[in-house]
DNA sequence: AGCACGCCGACT
DNA sequence: GTCGGCGTGCTC
């Protein structure tokens, strides 16, 4: 690959005469691309290298950018350029990411600078490191003969000749104060020296004896590691049952892209709830892996990123940004539970990080893994058309066996007045805590109860900025809005009407479930498992430990308690409301139930006792319910594809949403509807809409959609780019672009 | 994203 | 009369 200045500014400049070189800078900016500047004589710069470069009145960062094909009309004049300050200490960012941040660009429709960014997510990670002061052996040499105290002497024992160690750590295993250290490099016995920045970031022995492996479980494992070995892009769908030992396997793959010196990432749904998942790296590696998501912060953050870009994390785990770190040989990129919809960004830059991870693994030629028992639609299709390969684990791990899963049907068999359990589900969960094993509840809904209805005047309580009910929090006698940040106290009386005790509770949420377990089994130990009960990670892994050491009978918890977590003494799984979540338009509903149903299912009977789970519907007969009670996903999928096809939906068809958003509802209108106007068209090209979007008003935005569906054969791009350019869009207006949408609000 | 410039309300 | 509110617009 050819890199450096000089080859995009020759054409512009004059033979004969010096001509101060030009470089194009990407800065971290939603700016429409990069920037010219000039590069002062003792910078030799090359593409990929982070620069200063001042940005009106202040400095920024930015990261010298290959010249694109001529595409400014009217280029900046050499007069206002303004030169480059410096080049940052920090290895130059690859062609590889810089090519997948063009791509990830030009794909989602956002700015490159607004990509770039999340590539530079930690700016300080880019300054000369501050690396640790510690102190080495000053070893011999010197003329004066320093007194040796038995303070002295402690620290000559605990300290390894031309290994330097941190002051604070000499100090600990010496028993000393850091006080004789200083003393003691006065002496001439101590240097101080700097620690290797690396030191923090162990390297994963690919040796070290994992958990032994099933016949079908190393067939996998070793056709995924002669991918990871080949050094060359591919694809491979890895799907079994939950429990069928998936994890174990990807990570022989991982222990190959090691021998083979390169990188792994593993990106998880939800990174801050996979303590168990951590516990299943250590089992297998000996240490734990280099950490990757929004909670990391400060010099942890800092320091991971810069030993990413200086190839000395060998393995990341991390949340879909991870997808962004500089890593200069990627290897292997894994996607654990590729179907869940965490992986799609949905604000910024819209994107999919298991979509992105593919094009990341083809842009470093690296091999790529999408995990799931219950794959996507879109996967399961390119791996049925061969653009994907495919390895199945048929059977659970260890002799444990599926769940049986049946139905109740809440019209023959409905809870009691005010109540949510059915007779048959209490007597299920009254069983099984009868035999000692533990049940879960399930039910997708926070809070107490979704809506807040007045018996009067039938006045429902609603969120000010947006189109949804306030959910009451009983616990914190609060009413919540789950889409913006509004919280109220409860009203003594109903707003409306102004009658008191009037307002009641409609519906379940799991603090109302925990209620009614309460009053049913009185002496069960319970636990409520919701993202606003399990407020961080270390709560999380808190509350999994108590219900593997039986510490816990009951658990009611929303999907967070679907999230591969193993509880091995978990027999019953119940689900309140196996309805929810296929009300509404949506596309994928049907297959998102299906996926999550599956997957809390699939949290029962993990080890020798077989697992039992119950499903309360209103609707036993819809196929998604047919599905988890045969167990056919295959043929739910199949069913699920053919009504997909011939409307050429998703994944037979492209998708593209415009989302247009106004604080001022006339403003939203006026510009849907003049998008609407001005809609491509042709054939294989349909526009629907504009409509009000479900969540029509949100954080006090109006919001329309317009939908753009088009063949496959066809790219969405360059539709939409010309759309949105014949149509003016006032300032007071959003209209942010959603190529390949997966929810639909 | 910042940081300027710009034009309208309550203060020393 | 100024200090300062944040609306709009530009940055090679």
């Amino acid at each position: 690959m050819s890199e450096g200045t000089g080859k995009h500014c020759g054409k512009r400049d004059t033979p004969g005469v010096a001509i101060s070189p030009r470089v194009k800078v990407l800065l971290p900016l939603p700016l429409a691309g990069a920037y010219d500047y000039r590069s002062s004589v003792p910078l030799s710069l090359k593409s990929g290298d982070f620069v200063a470069v001042p940005l009106n009145q202040r400095d920024m960062i930015g990261v010298v950018w290959d010249s694109s094909p001529e595409q400014d009309i009217v280029p900046v004049p050499d007069h206002r350029l303004r030169p480059v300050t410096a080049t940052l200490p920090v290895p130059p960012m690859t062609p590889s990411l810089r090519r997948f941040i063009d791509w990830v660009a030009a794909y989602t429709l956002s700015p490159p600078g607004a990509v770039l960014r999340m590539a530079m997510s930690v700016p300080a990670a880019l300054e000369p490191p501050t690396p640790q002061a510690g102190w080495i052996l000053a070893g011999p040499g010197g003329n004066s003969q320093p007194r040796i105290t038995p303070e002295r002497a402690r620290v000559l024992a605990v300290m390894r000749p031309g290994e330097p160690m941190a002051g604070a750590r000499i100090a600990e295993a010496a028993k000393v104060s850091t006080g004789v250290l200083r003393g003691m490099a006065e002496a001439g016995l101590l240097r101080p020296a700097l620690l290797p920045l690396a030191s923090r970031f162990a390297r994963p022995d690919p040796e070290h004896p994992g958990p032994a492996l099933g016949p079908e479980q190393a067939a996998a494992a070793s056709a995924l590691s002669a991918r990871a070995a080949a050094r060359a892009f591919s694809v491979t769908l890895l799907t079994g049952v939950t429990g069928s030992g998936k994890t174990e396997v990807y990570l022989d793959a991982v222990a190959e892209c090691l021998r083979q010196g390169r990188q792994a990432l593993v990106l998880l749904p939800e990174i801050a709830l996979s303590a168990q998942w951590l516990d299943r790296f250590r089992a297998r590696f000996g240490v734990a892996p280099a950490l990757w998501h929004s909670e990391v912060g400060g010099r942890t953050r800092r320091e991971t990123w810069r030993a990413v870009a200086e190839g000395q994390a060998p393995v990341v785990v991390g949340a879909r940004s991870a997808l962004f770190l500089p890593f200069p040989d990627l290897g292997l990129i894994v996607v654990d539970e590729e179907h869940e919809t965490a992986f799609k960004q949905e604000d910024g830059v819209v994107y999919h990080a298991r979509d992105m991870a593919v094009v990341r693994a083809r842009l470093a030629e690296a091999a790529c893994v999408l995990v799931s028992a219950t794959p996507s639609l879109e996967t399961l299709t390119n791996a049925q058309t061969g653009r994907y390969h495919a390895l199945h684990l048929p059977r659970r791990h260890g002799g444990a066996t599926l769940p049986e899963v049946a139905m109740i049907d809440l019209r023959e068999a409905p809870p009691e007045r005010g109540r949510f359990l059915s007779p048959p589900l209490i007597a299920a969960v009254e069983a099984a805590l009868g035999r000692g094993e533990q049940a879960m509840l399930f039910l997708n809904r926070r809070g107490y109860a979704p809506l807040t209805l007045c018996r009067h005047c039938g006045h429902r309580l609603r969120c000010p900025n947006c189109t949804a009910w306030l959910v009451e929090h009983r616990a914190q006698r609060r009413l919540q809005c789950h889409h913006c940040g509004h919280a109220e106290s409860p009203p003594a009386e109903c707003p409306e009407c102004g009658s008191a005790h009037s307002l009641t509770a409609v519906g379940p949420g799991v603090e109302r479930v925990q209620e009614e377990v309460a009053s049913l089994w009185p002496e069960a130990r319970r636990i409520v498992m919701a993202s606003d009960t399990m407020p961080g990670p270390a709560a999380a892994a808190a509350a999994a430990q108590a219900i593997q050491d039986r510490a816990v009978d009951l658990i009611i918890g929303t999907q967070i308690v679907a999230k591969g977590w193993h509880f091995p003494h978990l027999t019953l799984v119940g689900v309140v409301d196996a309805d929810l979540g296929l009300a509404g338009g949506d596309l994928r509903a049907a297959e998102r139930t299906v996926q999550l149903l599956h997957q809390v299912a699939g949290r029962a009977g993990r080890a020798e006792a077989p697992g039992r789970v119950l499903l309360q519907s209103y609707s036993p007969e819809h196929p998604v319910m047919k599905a988890l009670v045969s167990g056919d996903l295959d043929a739910f999928m199949a069913e699920e594809a053919a009504m997909r096809r011939p409307g050429h939906w998703p994944p037979f068809g492209r998708l593209a949403a415009l989302i247009v958003s106004s604080e001022d509802e006339r403003e939203a209108d006026r510009t849907a509807r003049d998008l609407g106007l001005a809609a491509p068209g042709g054939e294989g090209v349909q526009v629907l809409g504009p409509a009000p979007a479900p969540l029509a008003l949100l954080r006090g935005r109006h919001r329309r959609r317009l939908l753009l569906k088009t063949r496959r054969d066809i790219a969405v791009q360059p539709l939409l780019r010309e759309w949105l350019a014949r149509v003016e869009v006032p300032n007071s207006v959003r209209v942010q672009v959603d190529v390949d949408p997966v929810a639909f609000l």
